[in-house]
DNA sequence: ATGAAAGCGCTAACAC
DNA sequence: GTGTTAGCGCTTTCAT
């Protein structure tokens, strides 16, 4: 790997001179510029970005720490936050972590010792565990999707998304509705699809129950087993609001295998909107999280601190009712 | 941040003291160690990874270069490259391009500049841009998915999951085959797939056909037009063999809603074994490509370069076939 | 066992 | 417009 020495002498220059061609400051004569970029190309060089993060103190680049790409939700989060922090200038460093207090303080060491300029938390973790990792990250710290006590964050009209979806179940004439909330640990704050969910329940007089698909069980065995139990203890059971779309179409996949009609004898409304949802047959009816915008909200955030604005201390990004064939 | 200066000072020793119990490196007194570890707690400090990089000329993580993470196929593959590098102590550096010769230009790029190991190129291109970046990456590159040539690279056995689909198909009593060629512009050595499916066709005398789902076109819709199609200008179709479980699952969807019985009308099965094929009605079946197996030997193979020691040229992981209810 | 000092590749004053 | 130089935070000889 050749450096900037090795440029500055094939160019016959200092490398000071380099530098400056390289970073477009300072003034260089165009004789000495035509030189350096030949050098450059020449040679194949790649400024070396441990250096230039080293002495500039920073990096450029957001850390994001995530529960794991291999699921639908998260790798929509994952695709746009990389995509808006590249518009902004930015590169991304990912931090995989399924949770456990442990691994989240190695993530958030690794990223610091990374020296990233930002760092995007995209799951819950107990409020003890925060308290301690927040008080001294030393970078601008933004929580996306779970908002975290005294961290701006940005989360999906969870509210408003509990009330779509159970409105739209009461609308069309279900009467007995059960809720399957979905992993509330890494997820805090999708609870208030269900305190809304409870609550729309109540307001129109419509019989509800509600399941929760523990954290430690999320395989698709286990969700099998909790959708078998639903069925079987909900007999009369019209309507499911799913808080994910991968449960919500294991009970479209579950209904349909007894031989129920969708949306006839049962009614299945999701959420997220992963990309499946709308390939599987039926297509599902969800809520949809506005991927785009969120990631945006984030990057934005912790860009605005490092520019020491202040960012707003929580954002609501609207969800969406996508009717689709299950309601 | 603090320093290695601080704690040095805190602690009452030089920074050479320090930087032996960080490294676990050279003779230190208990007492000096005791002193250094408190010290590091009591200022929480992180080594600062870029200058250790920077001295040390390398990084101990591993560049990789993924088309994109919101795709179920690819999202595996990130998970499970990820996952390996931990367990071997290195660190990885996603650099998303989705094609194009400047992009991918960059990523590579952008990762010979943050010195990363080795690289793991998990996607073709056209041969001329090969030739020139594998030229001069100057750090262990290898190919996962697509072979490239002069560049060890690690494949599913396409062949036989070509071969395993097409036989299922076929024992299943079909007569009429259309295959559907995934994205070859990404995964070029999935044209073996198409292979071994005519090789296979013709061999049992089953008449067949082949549709190429294009590059520029993977979005569900132009997708739903290709299926249209291809139902339509193939009435006597009892068998679809599609290159990828999405395309496979638009095609149990579609048919479905167009009032044909799975498996009895039709069968179809896909490739890949992504987490939804399961979870769908009916459940895919598909031939698995083993993601663990594919990114551990990736991993293995750009550690091993970096060991000195000389990788397989071309590595094949099994495929399986999955009976599912699809067929 | 420990410290002083050189230097990794680069940027940013500062001189000329 | 250009070169010299002092670090950025760390590892690693080399003395002691």
């Amino acid at each position: 790997m050749s450096t900037i020495k090795d440029v500055a002498k094939s160019a016959g220059v200092s490398i000071a001179t380099v530098s400056r061609v390289l970073n477009k400051k300072g003034a260089v004569s165009p004789e000495a510029e035509k030189a350096v970029n030949r050098a450059m190309r020449q040679l194949d060089y790649h400024p070396n970005r441990m250096a230039r993060a080293l002495v500039r103190g920073k990096n450029n680049t957001i850390g994001v720490v995530l529960p794991f790409f291999n699921n639908p939700f998260w790798s929509e989060i994952a695709q746009e936050i990389e995509r808006n922090a590249k518009d902004q200038g930015y590169h991304v460093l990912f931090s995989i972590s399924p949770g456990g207090e442990k691994e989240l303080e190695q993530c958030i060491s690794y990223l610091r010792a990374s020296q990233v300029c930002g760092i995007i938390q995209t799951f819950s973790a107990s409020q003890e565990v925060w308290s301690a990792i927040v008080k001294n990250v030393g970078v601008p710290f933004v929580a996306l999707i779970s908002d975290l006590k005294g961290v701006p964050s940005i989360v999906s009209d969870d509210t408003q998304g509990g009330i779509l979806a159970t409105r739209h179940l009461i609308a069309r004439g279900c009467k007995n509705l059960v809720h399957i909330s979905g992993d509330l640990h890494l997820i805090k704050h999708a609870d208030e699809r269900t305190f809304a969910f409870v609550e729309e329940c109540k307001k129109k007089n419509v019989a509800y129950r509600i399941y929760e698909s523990q954290p430690a069980k999320l395989t698709q065995e286990d969700n099998a087993e909790l959708i078998n139990r639903i069925f079987y203890e909900n007999p009369q059971m019209d309507g499911i609001f799913a808080s994910n779309d991968i449960i919500a179409t294991q009970c479209v996949s579950y209904a349909l295998s007894q031989g129920f009609r969708i949306p006839e004898d049962i009614r299945i409304v999701g959420y997220d909107d992963i990309s499946v949802s709308s390939q599987i047959y039926p297509p599902l009816t969800t809520i949809r999280q506005n991927y785009a915008m969120l990631a945006r909200a984030a990057v934005r955030a912790v860009v605005d601190i490092v520019h020491g604005k202040e960012p707003k201390p929580l954002e609501i990004i609207p969800v969406e009712l996508i009717e689709r064939k299950t309601t």
